[in-house]
DNA sequence: CTACTGATTGAGACACAGTATCATGACAAC
DNA sequence: GTTGTCATGATACTGTGTCTCAATCAGTAG
């Protein structure tokens, strides 16, 4: 149950949506491979001082639309970026520290298609967030 | 089951809280209770020529406070703010045309207070959304 | 290897949402 | 009315991300 993000995944997915491999690219690439939990946009571009800021953003943006990177939005403090490990997934965020988790429960999966009675209209996906507690910040 | 948020809603649960009625509030809040669906604060900004941008960030900010708001993020567009008909409930979203709706679901609740046993650290909040297509946008 | 071509880059301007500052003004209690 | 405090609005500012565009690079075909 690693939470890393590999480097030759990301490589193999880029690669095979055709997309290229620069130089930018496999720099920002060997950084995620040591990213764990959530991170901002900013600290990419801190640690890469020679890779533009639109290019840090353009590469974010292709990993989230190749589901190798999840984006969380949240009331206070920047948006977080957070690896990927599984493909359809959610996320527990620590209300305290801000560390973002994933996990998968197929009984969620069960439950929400079945909700579909008091909706209007038909389901097309769903995004789920559990506010936590982490167990570094209760002990 | 009106989707709208009456004026002397409001009025009491700011005054309850302690807060000022000031023209610019009730100016605010009488625009609010034509509202349904989701809305922009920059909306909200252009319909009120004589209220500051300041003042109605932070007056949207308070009504969020005061659980009389919303606010939904979203990878694309701006934020949206939706009224809050029900104390604790979640929203659909349609990813054709953007429309909000809130609804509950008690097995929802029921289910996401159970999920419990994956999760690593105690379980204080969640949020849910659904994305679905309208009624209005497949006709 | 070389040339070609379109994808990609970086610098900087720009856009957008929201906040900080602060002198001025309004609310409500007395 | 007077008074203390909360709220306002103008404006500058921050943060996050996008647009533009000339220069460059990656992959490929010859
Ligand atoms: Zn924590
Ligand atoms: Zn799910
Ligand atoms: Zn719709
Ligand atoms: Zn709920």
């Amino acid at each position: 149950m690693t939470t890393k993000l590999r480097r030759e995944d990301i490589l193999a997915a880029v690669e095979d949506a055709g997309h290229r491999l620069t130089g930018s690219r496999r720099a920002i690439f060997e950084l995620l491979e040591g990213m764990e939990g959530g991170f901002s946009a900013e600290e990419i571009n801190l640690a890469l001082g020679g890779v533009g800021r639109a290019t840090v953003y353009r590469t974010l943006r292709l990993l989230i639309k190749e589901g190798l990177l999840c984006k969380l939005f949240s009331d206070e403090g920047s948006p977080k970026y957070t690896v990927a490990k599984f493909g359809h997934h959610h996320h527990t965020i620590c209300v305290s520290c801000g560390k973002v988790g994933e996990f998968r429960d197929s009984s969620v999966e069960r439950l929400l298609k079945a909700v579909s009675a008091d909706i209007e209209g038909t389901i097309v996906g769903h995004n789920l967030e559990l506010y936590v507690n982490c167990s570094e910040c209760i002990s």
